[in-house]
RNA sequence: GCGAGAGUGGCGGAAUUGGUAGACGCGCCAGAUUUAGGAUCUGGUACCUUUACCGGUGUGGGGGUUCGAGUCCCCCCUCUCGUACCA
């Protein structure tokens, strides 16, 4: 028995692909050229998880793929290497970050190059290296120049644990999502970018790419187009006016009072004495809420009215205005007009306060609901009475304009991006405040570096570790030679990752962030694969800059990613979980009401289906079928390295893509690995036959004409299988060529074997490489020409076909393949079948279908 | 609530424009090989009925269109992901 030995193999062919810079980029701008992508990973110091291997090698196969079709192809990697695990670490050891993102990198780069990925690994790029991140400085730099770029004291979500303000992305359900510790508001002096500008294009420009539509969608709601009006209300005896902001202008007479947000800076202007105490009371209680509270408590309304009245332009009615916080401070204005009659949220807090309901849209007849948000005719509003919403707004929002107290508005939920951070593993700002200024450094001055500091830790004011540097941040203004400090804060994240896929395009390029004859060519990105959890921040905020940078002229396109593939999450494996309760196992549903439930982990011999639930065998009792995501806790995380170590590189990689569809969650399954593992066995041993070791089994034979069927039925379904990127099908394409070609007996021929290891090579490279060099050939398979599959040989003698009596299959005919559009020569053929006479006779004839090659239906009464 | 996606054997999943449901893999069963186990090889494996043939049922549930529906249309149920007072 001979078995393919993987780890020899691997480590063989990795080493040569390294020495002989096989996926080198070649520059040739001749051929057509394709830029794949992979979203570049955080090295972390746990390593890759089998997650990683998910991607990057459905980005693999069609790198390796488009090489052998003939593309120039552009497929780097690098590494997302700022950010807070290497701080953390720091904190807590003191040793520097820098050391420990060096070390974390090599792993990476050690694990993914045992994987075989073909990189280019002249092209690496590391966010933190300062030759890198000076260009990251400089896009910040056109960024500022546009005033795009703009410090301001606003309400931030600082989390005292982490010692750092966290954008409104970052913070999930009132808590960090890096680590689950609280958040709270409170005031800073904070850089913020101003993304909003480009709302209108972010939300625009998605319509041409082919992403996914939930990700497409997510952007669009996240971004929060709203189209509505401004309306003015005036508050008798105050000089300022209440501005609102509502997408239902048409319902304006229905509204009969008005509610500002608690942190809405004219409350404290408008409440009367009397109220001062309450109103006070109310604001203290929501300031302090969290934004997890706020949710948690949203079930009820409350609010506190402030004593004042506003005047509702269109009727000249006194309403009273009142704060609660269901209105929010950062939507809008900040205040609503409440109509009760038409809102949901407006009606609750009527009923409970007994505020007037009027309304402005007559419902159908049936409706018994509360408020009513549905279509109809206007109602108890003047001049827009029968008009049905569409016209009413355009005629409200008329109307307002020339009595000048609203107009036509557009709203986003999109806010300005907070950009800067006070930890110490990040870009420093390019930037240095000169009486109080913030003022550009010079390009010239770029990088400029982060300091050695003593301590990693933010003070507890919020004050930077930056700020202990002091010999770094006193500095003079090279222009005016004035005492200046430098930016303390540095950027988040997100920066870093927001242009990479630019600089992999001229990594050495001294001249700007990208060699613009060289980007010209590679932009777009042709398909970029990730994680479905970037489908907002990092691909917003790239869009974002990659607009901006298209606006001067640095990119030639408006958009970064042309194509967008999510691969789907692998859980950990399916668990099977009996529960037991004093002593007694109880069924899963009774589990979930009770305490004290011990958890019994069960084999799947122990368990069988009843129904659409799992029981124990022989039993009532059901019980947990399911699999998790991974986790340390749960003790179900697979690592990769040891998956290599017992089976190779080459099946895990198989297996990864042989689970399903990219796109789909799925359960991991070491028995599938061994699954694979036994399918590249197999085909070793096509090879190298059975018994004698090492025996080449390979001929020299002409094919026949049944193995060039075999063979150019998986060149087509592999073909078209790689590019569409089901990557499960296009394997079992390959192993049912394997299962035929193991009963041929006589060995394989040349001609075929050769052909079948091309096929392979993408999704198994190195038992590819090493098969190829067996057969002969001395240079890398990497740029050999993909196999074309000929029509010809895909035509057989004859075609199984299946005869129905009325729909139903009653016999199977076997038509030679000359008389297949011979449709009477059918039907007589398929009425010599016994059990198609049976069926027939003595009945009346309708009529007969025929589909060619397909079916024949036989229709009677 | 809202938005998006998905429900097919014991499990992961296949199935061109509507045209033989369950490819391929796992698991399971039987056999071969083996001192035994493991590994490997061969055959079988949706369910019911049957020695076998024949037959019946079957793609979450219910209706419909059609000669023919996993696929198209309507209603309902369940699950996953995202989102959450956005005026």
């Amino acid at each position: 028995m001979s078995f393919y030995n993987s780890s020899k193999i691997e480590k063989k062919w990795q080493a040569y692909w390294l020495e002989n810079k096989t996926f080198k980029t070649a520059i040739d701008q001749e051929k057509p050229k394709y830029y794949i992508l992979d979203m570049f990973p955080y090295p972390s110091g746990s390593g890759l998880h089998v997650g990683h291997p998910e991607g990057y090698t459905a980005t693999d196969i069609i790198a390796r793929y488009k090489r052998m079709k003939g593309f120039n192809v552009l497929h780097p990697i690098g590494w997302d290497a700022f950010g807070l695990p290497a701080e953390q670490y720091a904190v807590k050891t003191g040793t520097h970050p820098r050391i420990t993102t060096e070390r974390n990198i090599k792993r990476f780069r050690e694990q993914l190059q045992m994987l075989g990925f073909s990189y280019d690994w002249d092209r690496e790029v590391d966010t933190t290296d300062p030759d890198y991140y000076k260009w990251t400085q400089w896009i910040f730099l056109r960024l500022f120049e546009r005033g795009l770029a703009y410090e301001d004291e606003q309400p931030v979500n600082w989390c005292p644990e982490l010692g750092t303000v966290l954008a409104n992305e970052e913070v999930i359900d009132g808590k960090s999502e890096v680590g689950g510790y609280p958040v709270i508001r409170r005031p800073m002096r904070q850089w913020v970018l101003k993304i909003t500008a480009y709302a209108d294009r972010l939300l625009e420009d998605l319509d041409d790419l082919e992403w996914p539509e939930s990700t497409k969608e997510m952007q669009r709601n996240w971004i929060g187009k709203s189209i509505g009006a401004e309306v003015d209300f005036t508050v008798p005896d105050h000089d300022e006016k209440i501005r609102v902001f509502t997408t239902r202008p048409d319902t304006l007479f229905g509204a009969t009072y008005m509610v500002l947000s608690p942190e809405h800076h004219l409350v404290d202007v408008i409440t009367t004495d009397e109220q001062k105490a309450a109103i006070l009371k109310y604001k203290e209680a929501a300031g302090q809420k969290s934004d997890l509270e706020r949710q948690e408590l949203s079930k009820e309304k409350t609010g506190v009215f402030t004593g004042a009245y506003a005047i509702n332009p269109v009727n000249n009615k006194e309403i009273p205005i009142w704060i609660a916080d269901y209105v929010l401070a950062h939507y809008g204005t900040g205040a609503i007009m409440a109509v009760p009659g038409e809102d949901e949220r407006d009606w609750e807090f009527a009923e409970k306060f007994g505020l007037p309901i009027i309304r402005t849209v007559q419902p159908p007849d049936n409706f018994d609901g509360k408020a009513f948000t549905g279509d109809g005719p206007s109602i108890n509003s003047d001049f827009l009475n029968g008009l049905f919403i569409t016209d009413a707004k355009s005629k409200m929002n008329e109307w307002l304009e020339e009595n000048g107290v609203g107009n036509r508005s557009v709203n986003y939920k999109l806010r300005d991006w907070l950009f800067s951070r006070q930890r110490y593993w990040g870009e420093p700002f390019p930037i240095i405040h000169v009486d109080g200024k913030p003022k550009a450094v010079p390009e010239k001055d770029l990088p400029v570096t982060l300091p050695e500091v003593e301590k990693f830790q933010p003070t507890k004011s919020g004050e930077p570790p930056l700020a202990q540097a002091k010999s770094w941040v006193e500095t003079t203004d090279p222009e005016t030679g004035k005492k200046a400090l430098r930016e303390t804060n540095t950027m988040p994240q997100w920066a870093g990752s927001c242009w990479y896929y630019l600089r992999y395009i001229s990594p050495e390029f001294d001249g700007g962030p990208v060699d613009q004859e060289q980007e010209k060519y590679w932009m777009p990105v042709d398909l970029y694969v990730g994680g479905s959890e970037h489908s907002v921040l990092h691909l917003l905020y790239a869009r974002f800059w990659h607009k901006v940078l298209y606006d001067c002229g640095v990119v030639s396109t408006r958009e970064p990613f042309k194509k967008l593939v999510h691969q789907g999450m692998i859980l950990g494996e399916m668990e099977y979980t009996a529960y037991e309760l004093d002593g007694k196992i109880i069924s899963s549903e009774e589990a979930l009401e009770n305490n004290g439930i011990k958890k019994i982990p069960l084999s799947e011999r122990e368990i069988e289906k009843k129904g659409d639930r799992f029981v124990m065998k022989g039993t009532e009792i059901s019980v947990d079928a399911k699999a998790h995501k991974m986790s340390k806790s749960r003790g179900n995380v697979i690592n990769p390295d040891d998956v290599v170590n017992n089976y190779g590189a080459d099946s895990l990689r198989l297996y990864e893509m042989f689970m399903g569809p990219l796109e789909q969650v799925k359960p991991w399954s070491t028995k599938g690995v061994e699954g694979v593992n036994r399918f590249l066995n197999r085909a070793w041993r096509l090879f190298f036959g059975e018994g004698e070791l090492e025996k080449f089994n390979i001929n020299n034979d002409e094919p026949t004409k049944d193995q060039l069927k075999v063979l150019h039925e998986a060149i087509k379904k592999v073909t078209e299988d790689i590019e569409n990127m089901r990557f499960n099908t296009a394997i079992s394409a390959l192993m049912i060529f394997v299962n035929e070609a193991n009963n041929w007996g006589e060995g394989v021929p040349k001609a075929v074997a050769e052909t079948f290891v091309l096929l392979l090579s993408p999704f198994a490279p190195h038992i590819a490489e090493e098969l190829w060099d067996r057969l002969g050939y001395s240079n890398t398979l990497a740029y050999e020409m993909w196999p074309v599959y000929n029509e010809d040989y895909l035509k057989s003698e004859s075609v199984e076909m299946a005869v129905q009596i009325n729909g139903k299959v009653r016999a199977n005919i076997s038509v030679p393949s000359d008389k297949i559009t011979d449709k009477e020569f059918v039907i007589g053929l398929a009425k010599q079948q016994k059990n198609i006479q049976r069926y027939i006779d003595g009945t009346t004839l309708i009529k007969e279908i025929y589909v060619p090659g397909r079916i024949l239906n036989i229709v009677v009464k």
